[in-house]
DNA sequence: TTCCAGCTAC
DNA sequence: GTAGCGGGAA
């Protein structure tokens, strides 16, 4: 099998069995899109559905939310995780409504230089809502292209500019063919192709892949670095104080002596409460009482 | 345990 | 280059 058997395979598997994820076949705006990358960044899209949902029928411009408190804001976000994320993604709703008159850049400049937006986000945008040529470049794509056109698991980090070179190199010259490219291997490495468990009985691509051939050198080895406990870390007691606040009736503040319950440990819990409050993410009151902010 | 459509600050 | 950042699922 060559590359233009690949992907012929990969786009014709992407037609049969892509996930009919809501902001998919253009249903939703470039925004929207721009909106399910970033929640989507460490998150299963599984997770990431009904909150887009909801989000976007809330929000669903850059003026909306750059117009909302941040308090609505942080406890839309709910459960997804790293809440960073929501402020950045409100700042960045800021920048495109006040900057670009509500109307996402269509330049790989601009968008990574808006908040939230790194490599991964700003390629995916230009690819998926605006339907560019731009090698996108994730852990799925990293790990499928390795896979398949050198035999070899891909390593954590960032990407090599081996692996760089490697979706320059493998990107179809057509436009539009470019894009399913970039949909269908990412949708292989999220269904088929997975890091622990690769489904190869059923991959469309299994006669032309070099991993496979080498009787998947190296599946399961631990390839990113060694993850941070989460029982008893900063980010559980960061967790536990967001969540308390989140559960609080609209603009209530948490007492002190609620604030001190949450966790045993005071010294780690002021440092937590600390950088929480760096982050944008708590206001402290000088009563040690604590809110979400406005 | 590892991994998940990563980004940021250091 | 890497530590820190959530929370859920396999």
């Amino acid at each position: 099998m060559n590359d233009s058997d690949i992907a012929l395979r990969l786009s014709a598997w992407w037609e049969a069995h892509a996930r009919d994820l809501p902001w998919r076949f253009g249903r939703a705006t470039p925004w929207g899109v721009l909106v399910s990358e970033v929640m989507s960044q460490q998150t299963q899209m599984s997770r990431v559905v009904p909150y887009w949902q909801e989000w976007m029928n809330r929000w669903p411009d850059a003026r909306a939310l750059a117009a909302a408190p941040k308090a609505e804001v942080i406890t839309a976000w709910g459960r997804l995780g790293y809440p960073r994320r929501a402020l950045r993604l409100q700042e960045c709703a800021r920048v495109v409504s006040e900057e670009y008159s509500d109307e996402l850049p269509h330049t790989y400049d601009a968008l990574i230089a808006l908040p939230g937006i790194g490599d991964y986000t700003a390629s995916a945008v230009l690819s998926f809502a605006f339907g560019q040529r731009v090698a996108v470049i994730d852990t799925n794509i990293r790990r499928v292209l390795s896979r398949v056109f050198t035999g070899v698991e891909s390593r954590g980090g960032s990407a090599s500019p081996a692996e760089r070179a490697l979706a320059n190199r493998m990107l179809p010259e057509s436009v539009k063919r470019s894009v399913t490219w970039n949909q269908s291997v990412m949708e292989l490495g999220a269904v088929i192709c997975t890091a622990k468990s690769p489904l190869c009985d059923i991959c469309p691509i299994a006669s032309g892949c070099a991993f496979l051939k080498a009787d998947r050198p190296g599946l399961g080895e631990r390839r990113t670095r060694p993850r941070q406990r989460f029982q008893g870390t900063d980010r559980q007691v960061r967790g536990l104080v967001l969540a308390a606040l989140r559960e609080l009736p609209a603009h209530e503040t948490l007492a002190r002596k609620n604030v001190a319950s949450i966790w045993k440990d005071q010294v780690q819990l002021d440092a937590c409460i600390a950088s929480l409050d760096d982050d944008g993410l708590v206001e402290m009151l000088p009563d040690g009482s604590l809110r979400l902010p406005h």
